[in-house]
DNA sequence: ACTAATTTGTCAATCGGCATGACGAAATAG
DNA sequence: CTATTTCGTCATGCCGATTGACAAATTAGT
């Protein structure tokens, strides 16, 4: 039995810390670790005045991050102004990491991730697993998981957790697989394959593609987002004020079945002229004259680059609809920005277009000029891997008292 | 000048604290308060328990609470289990209200609600305010709010400050009308007129009309929702996470130019076959052979109830679209009831039916079992000036230090 | 009825942790 | 070279939560 990870570790709202002495404490030293990871090195000063306690009181505050390995001294600072210079903080490169991992349809994953948000480790291995039994596949995914702790490990670097991106339904706050249809998997609890005493969380891969665009998409990375993204259906992971919405039962985030002709084919869901309909992996590779199987993304990506005009085509069609139903979303939320994440980002140069046009032609209220970007995400396929490891990172975070009471 | 409303004044996010002793002492006030006023009355014990201090420190908040008038002592509670029984509290009577306001097409209203939620003082007008120059308009509203004050005071309550309902847009933090178009204002700063010393906030009547949902609407009141009122256009705030989302532009909700028939007629917003070119105001009236012009959704109302078939054929119509739209809606958000509020609560029974079964068609994922419900707001067309009275005194239970303070 | 057990609210003492004010150190400005 | 500014640290103080004990008020058990 393992603790599960503390703080948003990943999941949910941050972990209630009741307003007592070593509660206030604790919130802290998150405060403080935070602040120099988000705003590159920091002076002991500069830590105090943003986060509004004294210098004195960052200073025995920094003293235990240091001592814990967190964070580091650079020295001191180019002076520039007058006074004296402060000594510059920053986040060690020596401290923990997070570890995540991503079990694709066709390749399993793993890195670890410093807190500076660097990957120090990485080991992958390309495996169809689809309609696979579970046993092996995870098995394998356990042995590139010890092989990335060894790596660290010897690179002084101590794992604080593990994160699993799956493509499917995870229970919230557990490790089980509900239903993951492209592997065929259901009702499957990775604890047992993956806990080696690791905090352990698993969630799916879109939720934390989106949360990786968050956390490390942009400069600065956007806070309110509709992220979409093609991995089983059409996702599109809601992020408001930089909190990830799940939904009352966890459903949320399904672009797939907005309505974008009520009249037209009927859909597995229920309803008629669902976005899949007309913008799923399904319906792209008929309208494109392709095959329905192996590598469907990736060859509509491969014949629309070599200027398949039928390909080409059939993604301008994509690119429409999924502009209508995001325009739904877009005057519902008001987002910052659309991003366009996962396997979407190497077809947007052929969807943009078409989806631009839907969107602002439906967003163009004269009395509500939004700002109604669209951006292609610069993680691409790798973010579910990174958002993994970064919740953990986060957590770490979230809590710094936790590892660092580990470590002593 | 006056200062705004501090902490969640209707506005944005909470005020940011610091984790300074001062700062704590604060927070674990609002604990405190908030505990009390939420889950009836509790013993300090019962308190402690549920916040995660000790009985000896919850004390000494109490203690200051009372001498606030904002708790007081209801005397030893019923028995019925082992120990000596705790002393119940609960929120004063004598402390301090919130005074809301509304500034409708037909009519003007102020109310004083104290901490328990309880109206304790109103008065009203009806007065037709469609294209009538705001300066009596307002100056006929600040007569009303200085009538519920001089109410409010001669009671022992203590006007905490004032907020405003407008049909419009509202800049954020700010008390400027942007535009209000069923009233003819535009680009209309209300301090000037309101201002009595008492901290003042403006918002729109549809986020006020969610937010007396999300507070007083039910019996556990959800905390995710998507609340659907037709006041101007067809609004639908959304509240997540028992925070209303406004967006990046504060121009979310927009539930009326949900994408229903993209083939259908051209709406003035750019797109086509908006859910407004079925369910707006207009388009009913239209559909059921009335005229456009006042009274319109009264007018529906009556001819429904007394049985008008092609009025009721056109809410058919209209809930129908409401179902498509709103289908969007739920599978984005995966909320935990969508609610009909404001002049819809009154049209619900001709609307119900249609819109829940488009709903349910279009939400059924056998995969994703959703609790799907709609329900009907009891607060009715009250939502908006009780969500205003409310919005303050939510800012007092956020930091009850400051009306403390200015007591004193 | 009496005792034991349990829970509450409060008090005094303690302690954790931030604030305060002063200091030396290290830079710039003149 | 001095005045000024800012930084980091230290000793001290103080606010406020914790601790432990106690009387009070109830139930449970004999």
């Amino acid at each position: 039995m393992t603790t599960e990870l503390p703080g948003n570790g990943g999941f949910g709202d941050p972990a209630f810390l009741p307003n007592t002495q070593q509660g206030i404490r604790r919130r802290n030293l998150s405060l403080v670790l935070q602040a120099i990871t988000a705003h590159g090195p920091l002076s002991r000063a500069a830590v105090a005045s943003r986060i509004g306690l004294t210098r004195a009181a960052v200073s025995t505050l920094v003293d235990e991050l240091i001592r814990a390995d967190l964070l580091v001294e650079l020295g001191p600072e180019r002076p520039g102004t007058v006074g004296r210079p402060g000594s510059a903080l920053t986040v060690g490169e020596r401290g923990p990491v997070g570890l995540g991992a991503e079990i694709g349809v066709d390749h399993l994953a793993v890195c670890a991730v410093d807190l500076h948000g660097k990957v120090r480790a990485r080991a992958s291995l390309a495996s169809d697993n689809r309609g696979r039994p579970p046993e092996p596949v995870l098995k394998e995914l356990a042995r590139l998981v010890r092989e990335v702790i060894t790596a660290s490990r010897s690179a002084g670097l101590r794992p604080a957790g593990l994160a699993v991106a799956v493509p499917g339904l995870v229970a919230r706050d557990s490790h089980t697989v509900v239903r993951a249809p492209n592997l065929g998997w259901s009702e499957l609890d990775l604890g047992p394959y993956l806990l080696d005493g690791l905090p352990l969380s698993v969630d799916n891969e879109a939720n934390l593609g989106a949360l990786a665009e968050l956390w490390i998409g942009g400069d600065p990375a956007p806070q309110d987002f509709v992220h979409v993204s093609a991995e089983i259906g059409i996702g599109a992971a809601v992020v408001v004020g930089g909190r990830l919405l799940r939904g009352t039962h966890g459903f949320a985030g399904e672009l797939g079945h907005m309505p974008v002709r009520p009249e037209g084919p009927a859909c597995p869901c229920g309803g008629r002229g669902c976005l899949e309909q007309y913008a799923g992996e399904e319906a792209v590779l008929r309208a494109a004259g392709l095959p329905y199987g192996e590598g469907g993304i990736g060859l509509l990506a491969t014949r629309a680059e070599e200027g398949d005009a039928q390909v080409r085509r059939a993604l301008r069609g994509a690119g429409a609809a999924l502009g209508i139903a995001l325009s739904g979303a877009v005057n519902l939320l008001d987002p910052q920005t659309v991003v366009l994440g996962g396997a979407l980002s190497r077809l947007s140069p052929w969807l943009l277009p078409s989806l631009e046009r839907e969107l602002a032609r439906r967003t163009a209220d004269p009395a509500r000029p939004r700002g109604g970007t669209v951006t292609v995400s610069r993680l691409g396929s790798e973010g579910p891997l990174l958002g993994a490891a970064h919740s953990v990172v986060r957590a770490v975070l979230d809590d710094p008292a936790s590892v660092a009471g580990a470590q002593r």
